[in-house]
RNA sequence: GCGCCGGUAGCUCAAUUGGCAGAGCAUUUGACUCUUAAUCAACAGGUUCCGGGUUCAAGUCCCGGCCGGCGCACCA
């Protein structure tokens, strides 16, 4: 294919548009520009043509004259999804469209496959999500959702910088996967001759850098996690966590709140959005619940982390929930908030006060030490965040991997092991610090008002094909 | 992993009870000096996801597999 290697342009789709919003029906401004971008639509007229160019601003009308146009056989010979440069004179055509016409024009790639239906695009998700590249230009909603998600990530940084927290990256390829409750993806690494796992979390490391005196740290990236996909869980996502020194789990939640009303606020211009045809606002306060008010309230009994594991597991059996000997009271309360409140939280609300058991790396509550001064943010039926005071007690921390090493032992793979290296890195000190993680892509749909996770994610995971 | 639904031309979709596999757009050719999903005419375009089976006859019915959507489970 014989194109050139450059295109010098100078003029855009969208700043074109109101530039010259002023010229009028059949007008011509004089003005020469460079326009580059694909070709969606062509209209050809015997010695006419129209064409529609699209580039990342937008899209602009092309017109070629047989009389003006270098090569105009040529020109209305191109493809639908070519991509042309051209050069030509801003003017506004007698049907009022303003376009380029066309002095000059260069094919810069050929479209060797076809592409949609120009009207009614791509649809099938196979194709859509196997060949992303294709979906994005005949799909403009496409294309848009994954702008939101690209201005959230913006959004969500420049703030975080704002509040002096330093953007740090920590290792993906760890030796153990810990700082969540998560089946790993393992790999090997042959010059170690080492299994290693790709992490679940990078909890543990930002916190060991706290205690290395970053004292606000924050990291944006991805995890990845073993399990089912479905239209909210891809395989590998992305995680904004954060800690900072001297905070508690109250001044996380106030950056918190703030910090995704702030989000909306910068992609949207609004707190108050649409999800799904359903109206909520991000607007800070956020109400703060206790896990055990809200799961009262939804049994229509008082249940708390002190009720008998008894009576939680007939609570529990009668939802169809089946309660393994492993789990305590803890878990059995945590099970039964999320059964019974957790789709009905629709506007943004902070539940706080887990209980420990469901809580290895929280702090606990000097009122009562089978809670945590732990918290998750709901939105849309959905979790959108985790904070909590972290647990510095080295001693408490070495119990809390044993009890999960036991649960482990008993058959749960999303236990954790005990990480001596952590436990070291506590003995150091630890000051009183505060973390949050918010689930990027989650927050994303929310603002692209997408209902599915794949939406938010370029290449999401897909089956390989097996022909 | 389980359940339900789906897979037909490059794309979007039809095809009655099991009875010759079609249309629009795109592509190719032609007409057309202001189009807006332009219009008009013509040509071409198929392993009906794959493999078996039932039948005189299968896109359609049955079995197995592949891929996807949704739900469940797991989780954020």
């Amino acid at each position: 294919m014989n194109t050139p290697y450059t295109f010098d342009h100078n003029a855009f789709a969208g700043p074109l548009r109101s530039a010259y919003a002023h010229l009028g029906d059949g007008e011509e401004s004089g003005d020469v520009v460079r326009v580059a971008g694909r070709l969606m639509l062509m209209r050809t007229q015997g010695k006419l043509a129209f064409a529609t160019l699209r580039d990342s601003s937008g899209e602009i009308q092309l017109f070629a004259l047989a009389a003006v146009t270098e090569g105009f056989e040529g020109f209305a010979k191109l493809h639908l999804g070519d991509w042309v440069g051209v050069s030509g004179e801003v003017v506004r055509t007698k049907r009022g469209e303003l376009s380029v016409k066309v002095g000059t024009w260069v094919r810069l790639a050929e479209a060797q496959h076809n592409f949609g239906d120009k009207w009614a695009g791509i649809s099938d998700f196979d194709l859509r999500y196997r060949h992303r590249e294709a979906d994005l230009w005949a799909n403009p909603a496409s294309r848009d959702s994954l702008v939101r998600r690209s201005q959230v990530v913006r959004s969500l940084r420049e703030r975080c910088w704002a509040a002096n927290f330093t953007e740090v990256e920590t290792p993906m390829l760890n030796a153990i996967a810990t700082g969540a409750a998560a089946r790993p993806f393992r790999t090997f690494h042959h010059a170690l001759d080492s299994e290693l796992f790709l992490r679940i979390a990078p909890e543990l490391w930002l916190k060991r850098l706290v205690v290395g005196g970053f004292e606000r740290v924050f990291e944006l990236g991805r995890v990845f996690r073993n399990e089912g996909l479905s239209p909210r869980h891809n395989p590998e996502f992305t995680m904004l966590e954060l800690y900072a020194a001297y905070w508690n789990y109250l001044d996380m939640m106030s950056f918190t709140e703030e910090l995704v009303a702030g989000v909306a606020q910068d992609v949207l211009g609004t707190t108050e959005v649409q999800y799904q045809g359903r109206p909520f606002s991000f607007a800070a306060p956020w109400p703060r619940r206790t896990m055990a008010e809200l799961t009262s309230a939804a049994v229509g009994e008082e249940v708390s982390v002190h009720t008998s594991r008894a009576r939680l597991v007939e609570l529990l059996s009668a939802r169809e929930v089946d309660v393994p000997d492993s789990w305590g009271p803890g878990r059995c309360l945590a099970e039964l908030f999320e059964v019974t409140c957790e789709d009905s939280l629709w506007d943004p609300v902070f539940v706080t006060d887990f209980p420990v058991e469901v809580s290895p790396l929280a702090r606990r509550r000097e009122d009562d030490p089978e809670l945590t001064e732990r918290f998750e943010s709901y939105a849309a039926g959905r979790e959108l965040s985790n904070g909590f005071s972290e647990l510095i007690d080295p001693v408490d921390q070495r119990a809390r991997f044993e009890e999960q090493a036991r649960l482990a032992a008993a058959g749960d793979d999303e236990a954790m092991t005990i990480d001596e290296d952590y436990i070291k890195a506590l003995e150091w000190g630890l000051p009183p610090t505060a973390g949050l993680g918010v689930g990027v892509d989650r927050l994303s749909m929310l603002i692209a008002d997408e209902s599915n996770i794949r939406e938010v994610i370029a290449f999401p995971t897909l089956k390989p094909r097996r022909d």
